[in-house]
DNA sequence: ATATGATCGCTAACATGTTAGTTTGTCAGC
DNA sequence: GCTGACAAACTAACATGTTAGCGATCATAT
């Protein structure tokens, strides 16, 4: 009796993991008219004080186009500015803004008490094995996988 | 000396886990024309072999809007059929066609081979294990968690 | 029979994901 | 000084994510 496909479907199941996560939080962001990925690049800046785009663009798991219309609307709303590199006039830096800074420092005892509640509900062990089971995955992920031939397609 | 914080943010954990996975078989959908979601959703009818909309949302994590564009789009590239229901006429039933059953059988054993050798790189006993652990996770979210309180916004 | 509320699939509006390709600027080598 | 390889940010085009709400249909109680 082979497995049930779905058993073996780790996209999908990640993404059911992150969504119930997720949901947890997004009524914080929601109080402050924050997306998610606006918050994950506003709280990227807050840890590094500030960052180029493509800096950002990896620690927040973002491609480049969409970074581009992020910081436009972050820019917009007032909470990121912009200064152009002097001797590479290719970069851009950018910076959190005093009302930026100040709404992160807001949001993120927030943030950490309602991680603080659901490791209350389902377990701190739970969670930190989770932690250390994905950590092992990315670094793991260094090992080359060989890819799977394709077939010449007949249609 | 306080974690840092990047080790806290469980959703950008696994959305890295995530695409570490799923990128070793985007070259394979690719290889078929098919986008992510149009293969969650063509694996989710193979599995069941017929299923209304608002159910396929649910097996692929992909809310009803999204569905619409997809169905349609598999629709109009001939992947799916779909045929009222009789006795209610808001339903309706979505069937895979002799094309896309084909298309199926062709790319899941490729994904399964795929699959073999992301364990044979990364070792099959940390992929067995987040497996596990994320079931646990998605189960154990049945226990609700109480919401942080929210402060009244000032600005 | 009728009002009421619930459900299904949908549209609308906007933000983001994804791929390809463009523009501008940097740098190494000649 | 010029060229070619490369890099950073961007645009374009399309697919999907997210929230709100609509219209038709069904279920239920009255």
């Amino acid at each position: 009796m082979d497995q049930h496909i779905s058993q073996r479907n780790l996209p999908l199941l990640l993404t059911k993991a992150r969504e119930t996560i997720i949901s947890q939080f997004r009524p914080i962001l929601k109080h402050y008219g924050l997306t998610e990925q606006q918050w994950r690049g506003l709280r990227g800046l807050f840890e590094e004080g500030r960052g180029e785009p493509c800096y950002l663009c990896e620690c927040c798991e973002i491609l480049s186009p969409s970074m581009t219309g992020i910081l436009k609307r972050l820019g917009e709303m007032g909470l990121i500015s912009r200064e152009p590199m002097q001797g590479d006039k290719r970069r851009v830096l950018i910076s959190l803004t005093t009302k930026s800074e100040q709404l992160s420092r807001e949001i993120i005892p927030l943030v950490q008490h309602q991680y603080h509640l659901i490791e209350q509900a389902w377990g701190p062990d739970l969670i930190s094995q989770i932690y250390n089971d994905i950590e092992s995955l990315i670094e793991r992920s260094n090992v080359k996988v060989k890819p799977v031939q394709l077939p010449v397609r007949s249609t």
